[in-house]
Order: C-alpha cells, then structure tokens, then sequence
DNA sequence: TTGTACGCGTTATCAG
DNA sequence: CTGATAACGCGTACAA
C-alpha cells in the first residue's frame, strides 16, 4: 500500500482513507481517484490479516458441523454462508466426521483466527465431559470477544436454535395414529444422541396418551446414519414382530429402512409403513414418497447466523422452530 | 503474549519460540515450561492473523462451490475438508448460489484472506468473458503467492482434476445399448454447461458409433436441476414420442425425471428407462435403483486439494478421474 | 541459549 | 482535509 501512496503521490494515511473508507474522514475526490487508479494499475490488494490486526476484528464467521457431506447439515450450511455472504463475512467451515472431540479444537482453531462469531450445529450428546469441555471453549471463544449460536439443545450456555424434535414427532405421531396405525415400531438412533432422544421421546409419550404405547422392544438402537436405519430395520423384520408402522427419528435412517426392507422382501407401504424427521430435500423423491416433519434447515441456518451476529444480550436466547408434519405415501391412510 | 512473558519472566522472544515453536532456535526445558504453564493460566490464545502477518502465511485454504447444499458439491466439500484438516488448514468456504459473476469476487476475497490455495468446483460455462475474469482473478491470485486447483474443464491455466465426463456417459451409452436399449433421449443440461454438453456429447457420440444416434428432437434443454429434470421429462412424455431409455446428464436431473414420470402416470423402468450421472451417495435407495455413473465424488475434493497443495509447477498440471457404470434396476436389460 | 529491536500491512490518533 | 507516527501481535535477524 505504501508503493500505492507513492505512485499516487500522497501519504499512506491518504491512500488508506482513499481505499478502504474511514470513520468520519473524507478525502477530496481528485486524490481518492488518483489513489484509486494507482491501486488499480499496481494491482493492490488489502491484506485482510493486516486489516483483522489493525482494526482490532475479522470479517469471518466459523461453521461447526458434524459432516458437510449429511444433507442435513449441507441445508443449514447453505442458510449460514447466504446469511454470512449478506453480513459481509467469510465462512469457515470445520466439519468434525462425528468426532466429538475435534468440535472444541475447531471452536480453539476460531478463536486464534478471531472469528467474529461461531454456528455451531448438530445436536449435543449426552456426555457431560465433552459438553462441559465444549462449554469451555466457547467461554474463552467469547471472552476474546466473539459471540456464539448453536442449534440444537440449549445445553452450553449460549444462544440457540431450538428444534421443536418433541412436539414435532409428537404431532406425527397424532396425524400417524390419526390415520389408523396403532402398533409401532421405532428407530431411536444411539441413546446418548439428544435429538434422537427427544424424537423418540416425543414420539412415544404422544402415542402412549393417545392409549398406543409403543413396546419397548420395539425401539431399536442404532446409528444416526443411512447404515444404521438399514441394520436396526433388518433386526426388525428379522425378529418377525407384527409392526403396521416404523418410526426412523431421521430421514436418512429412514430411507435406509426402506432399503431394509425392499431387501428382505417386505413391500412399503403395504407390509409395513415407514415414517421419517427433517423432510431432507434431497430425498423428497424417494419412493415411497416419505412421510416426515418438516424443518426448514436453511431458514434455520439463517436464523443461528443472525442470532450470532445480533447484538450481545446477558441471558442466552432461545429460538424456537416447530416442524410440521408432512403426510405422504409411506404411510397411506388404513382403511 | 507480552503478557504471558512478563508472567513467566522471560522475554517476549523466549516466550514466542516456547509457544509456537521456530526453525532451529530451541529454548531451555525450564523457561519452556514456565512459559506454557504462563500461557495455560492466562488463556493465551496465538492470534492467527498476527501470526499470518508475521510469517507471510496463512493456514487457511478456500474452496469455491455453486450449492454447498447439493449433494454433488457436499460430497466434494467433504473431500477437501478432510484433505486440508490433514495438512492442518482452515477451510473458507464460498458458495456463489449458481452466480457466476460472484466466483472472480470470491476468488478476490481470499486473496485479501492471502489463502494459502484455493479449489474451485463446478464444471465451467460457456461465456468466454466470464472465464476471461476467473483467469485473470486467479492469475492475480497466484501472483499473490496462492496456488489453484480446479474441478472441471482445464480451460482457466492452472492445475486440474479432470473428470472424464464425455467417455463415462459413452461407456454408459455402450451398456445401455448392450442391455437392448435402442431409442434414447437425453435431458441434456443447459447448453453453455460444458460438464452437461460432455456428458451429452460423449453420450451421443457412442450411440452414433453403435448405430443408434440420438434424434435431435430428443435433445430436452433444461437447468441442471431436480427441477430441471422434471420439467424437461415433462416435456419429453407430454410429445408422446416412443422412448425406450432417457438418459439425465446427472442424478439430481434423473430423480426429477423419474419423478415426472410419475406423476404422468408413466412407469419406470417398465415403461421408460431411466439412467443419470455422478451416483449420489444419497440417492442410492430411491427406486428404482439408479443406473449411472459414479464418480469419486470426495476422492475428487481430496485430489483437488493435494493438487493445489502440491509444490508449484510451470506448466498447468492435469489429473484425469474416470468414472464407472453402474447398472441398476432403472435400466433392466431388454428381452 | 536468551534478549533486543525491527518489520509485517493496515488503521487510528493527533497535529498541522 | 492531509500527513506523520504510534499502535495491533507476532516472528526473527542480530547481538549478547
């Protein structure tokens, strides 16, 4: 920039005003354009780490997510950069591969690069070591001056995005039983999963009201993940239970119990219905097409980035998004 | 961090080499120790951007996408994550939502990051002007110190992982005429879209060879989308032409496809085949099964990134990727 | 092995 | 309105 301010014949200050704009000094528009030009014939570029160290903050925003590659979290990833991008901020996005130790080092990682603010998504998990570590984390995080959102449950002492997984698998669970299904099953996902916990809790407490209770021996432990609703609808079926309707606490699961069950020649939706949570874009041509709740993940992306980037409050807010429920094929009405 | 040396009664020096290390400069146990534990008690956090500054370098890399939420950029998007944590780089990642003109701003933008390198994916246009600028961005880019590596067509001077569209959609073209298919369409993808216009033409070419070329009328032009699919087999099913196979010059298009067809009324496969490209880890269970080609879609985002990581070479590098049939239920063989 | 002092590129303060 | 100069936090020649 110095080389700019000699070519342009004016000081570094002049050049700096001129080309990056100041607080309340204004420059005489001959010199601002000479300046100008002479940064365009040299080619100048600001450095951002210069201007970071100068200015005392980043223009950028960290993304915490479990895996980009989850439509799931490619939905709020796609709300955080459109949100970031009009708020003027790089996006830096650390995916962890479902390593739950890596979340507080991506959360150290951001605070050495200043990140103004960090989104963390993807629920917590029942781990009160690894919560109180990440906890931590975005402490100091927020003592350098950051400020923090998460979406999922408001365990750590921050601002939220809270998904209504309750109510909303309790709702579907209403419409389901609605529509004639009385004996379930359910693919919980692992019992330490927060999210999964609260789908299934939802689920089954709404269906035990409604006079449904779900066996306990037919909620299956497995993955959050395709593979896992393959192998916990397989068990399923191999243990021949009588089932009208199959519960999968995510659509990815539930797209890998409908593959379970193509492969072990049980027909969807006639033999067995199949349910899914999220209402995954991607997967809304599968077939059957997937009853599910749906949950705006971009918006909800939106909404954590604009909670991060709002303006600092002592209590930690909370951000309620319910799901609705969206009834299709895979569970047709019984007659 | 002149903090942390007052604390530990050491230079700022001492402390700086205890904390991060230096060339060949090595510091005595004790002070070591005494400066770590300074650093520990204080909360010290190395700021990145002074580091940056100091060392001329940062630790970050970007990566320029059009749709971080389809799953064709996520799966590549988790390539380069894991690729640049393992070389102990932030990842920043930019997504243009399909707007050309914003790829050269951000592109320019991690320049003022000085990025260590960035990749760039998504298959290039036909708009010469628009190319013109990328190139000339990421010249200035690399001028800067940066390197650069692409996913697509080798037209922008710089390295490349090329993925073989035009012959993958031709040893499909010859496995769909060996299962007995004859009359083909084509849901071709806008036609300045070069990865569209390979696949297409790679695609019809192969027929032509075979003896049965693709009649032109048959050529449906839509966007690259799911909705782009379903709008171009709309079209295609409502001329009431006799079809036997359509061929989706990608998954995303093939679903909406199929999805038209549905809704038509029009069964697949048994009135219409249907094969697409990429193999999509999350449309793998839709059904039917998906004849396609699959390309290693995060082996891609891994070689991209070690291509740009590499050590600079004068003369554009290129790294072909071919990709596989896979035949499915989508496409059964004729009788 | 340790400490001193300068430079990295920019903004902000303060005096002209 | 402009210019000189001191920060910002760190790495590193150079000297001790």
């Amino acid at each position: 920039m110095s080389q700019v301010a000699q070519e342009a014949g004016v000081s570094l200050a002049t050049a700096s005003r001129a080309i990056n704009g100041s607080a309340n000094r204004t420059v005489r528009d001959d010199l601002r354009e000479r300046v100008l030009a002479a940064a365009e014939r040299l080619r100048y570029s600001p450095d951002a780490n210069a201007q970071a160290m100068a200015r005392g903050r980043t223009m950028s925003l960290g993304l915490i997510v479990h895996d980009i590659a989850d439509p799931y979290f490619s939905s709020i990833a796609a709300g955080v950069s459109q949100a970031a991008a009009r708020a003027d901020l790089a996006m830096t996005l650390a995916s962890t591969q479902h390593d739950a130790t890596l979340e507080p080092r991506f959360v150290e990682l951001l605070t050495r690069q200043r990140a103004r603010a960090i989104v963390v998504a993807g629920g917590r998990l029942q781990d009160d070591e690894a919560n109180e570590r990440m906890r931590r984390a975005l402490q100091d995080f927020r003592r350098s001056g950051g400020s923090v959102a998460l979406v999922g449950q408001p365990l750590l002492d921050v601002d939220t995005v809270v998904i209504a997984n309750a109510s909303g698998s309790a709702d579907l669970a209403r419409a389901l039983h609605g529509r004639g299904y009385r004996r379930f099953a359910v693919l919980a996902g692992p019992e330490v999963h927060l999210t999964a916990r609260d789908r299934n809790a939802g689920f089954s407490e709404a269906l035990a009201q409604l006079g449904s209770p779900v066996d306990p021996d037919l909620v299956i432990r497995s993955a959050f993940t395709r593979d896992g609703g393959y192998e916990a609808m397989s068990t399923l079926l191999a243990a021949g239970t009588d089932v009208e309707c199959v519960f999968a606490v995510n659509d990815v699961m539930a797209v890998g119990a409908i593959a379970a069950a193509r492969d072990a020649g049980v027909r969807v939706p006639d033999d067995v219905a199949v349910a899914g949570f999220d209402d995954i874009v991607t997967l809304r041509d599968i077939t059957p097409a997937l009853s599910t709740v749906r949950v705006p993940l971009v918006d909800v992306g939106v909404m954590a980035t604009e909670l991060a980037l709002a303006p600092e409050s002592v209590e930690p807010r909370l951000v309620h998004v319910d799901g609705s429920v969206v009834l299709r094929e895979s569970t047709p009405g019984r007659t």
